[in-house]
DNA sequence: ATTATGATGTGACTAATGTCACAGAAAATT
DNA sequence: AATTTTCTGTGACATTAGTCACATCATAAT
């Protein structure tokens, strides 16, 4: 298949507009990139920003004391949002980017986006609404940990990971998912453990399988 | 001062393009509301959207078990995005809005939208903007959330909500804070008391002062 | 002034989470 | 095969947060 049809199809909202999609098109390339590759550095200047086609990136913010704090994954048929808004205000992005799944990636450069910004309404309400869904997430997530206990947390985190995998496996060591929660590995092996007694999860070394 | 001067002098960003500030101008005109009144209505449709002069709103969700969810404070030279996303798209509003502090709000019907989003890229970067904006609010509050306890949580709502106030008061009851932080009121009061031995507020009937 | 209501203070207890310590199993390295 | 490293399991304990019960205080209503 070629490009553009891949394009066409992961971006729908897009491909509505002819002249955008064809812009997109004439002014980009594809890449990819594997996993643990860092695509995003914290507090540097961004000069493309990428349509993902494929693959799964983590987007996190690392604090001073090197605690992580997970904020979203930008999923096939996605933008980076902060990506763009800091290259239209030409400022640093706040978070950091690593490949979380093997990716492919339509690159685009940041100069485009004044142009697009200016000529394509369908390309503004992509960007509202691409903000909009992370937001949602977002919101999702302050409200499970505000009223859940860490366990409806994991086991949440644990669903929609292998979910954006397209599978039911997830395939991590107890200490990264602690980072990933803010949390403890111990905590995590304990509740492992309780979820496996109630038979949501099996557990083998460096890997959870949903049940 | 004329209701267009304020409207310049609070959203720079819109005013920097002369077209755009005089179509909204034309457009809407300024409406008042009292403490307490609820200007969004969660699962409704908007047919307008303000741009905020004075006063402030606040944005929550009301889960189905009676719990709130504060998701931010729109402050004067501010819109409400989630308005913006939902009319744009025509779908319901995802939350609750009501005023906080008595509000005065140049009002604009939500036809214009379309036209504001196809015409003028200053419109769309504000709207990006005000995304971003309410986007780290919200990561902040999930930074805090995760890695802090309810003390320092506690603490930081009381100093953002009198910044907010332009004064070092908060006037809440701990039962009101507790629903805003969805937690219960012997622990607000609890966690409050030993602010005060620290001497970091002090506490009267309702009222919250920050030292 | 008396009563009713709402707001706050606090002890006692329970549950959830985090921390420390250490042990054993699996995988990787030599 | 031996050693090292990484990953996991778990007991013991401390801290934090939530819940229940009840007392006190301030203000509003009668």
């Amino acid at each position: 298949m070629k490009v553009s049809e891949i394009l066409k199809e992961k971006f729908p909202q897009l491909a509505f507009a002819p002249d955008l999609i064809e812009e997109i098109i004439e002014n980009g390339s594809v890449h990819r990139y594997e996993k643990d590759t860092v695509i995003l550095k914290e507090n540097s200047y961004v000069k493309y920003f990428p349509l993902v086609l494929s693959g799964l990136v983590k987007i996190y913010k690392e604090e001073e004391n090197g605690n992580e704090l997970l904020l979203y994954y930008i999923k096939p048929g996605e933008t980076c949002i902060v990506s763009v808004i800091s290259a239209e205000n030409d400022v640093k992005v706040p978070v950091k980017g690593v490949i979380e799944e093997d990716v492919e990636t339509f690159i685009l450069p940041k100069k485009i986006l004044y142009d697009l910004r200016k000529k394509y309404p369908e390309w503004n309400l992509f960007i509202y609404n691409s903000f909009n869904d992370k937001f949602e997430e977002v919101i999702e997530m302050i409200k499970v940990v505000t009223f859940s206990n860490k366990e409806k947390r994991l086991y949440d985190f644990l669903v929609k990971k292998s979910e954006l995998n397209n599978s039911n496996e997830v395939c991590k060591s107890h200490q990264e998912i602690a980072n990933e929660l803010g949390s403890s590995r111990e905590v995590i092996s304990r509740l492992l453990k309780k979820l496996e007694k109630e038979e949501k999860v099996k557990l083998s070394l460096k890997k959870i399988t949903i049940l």
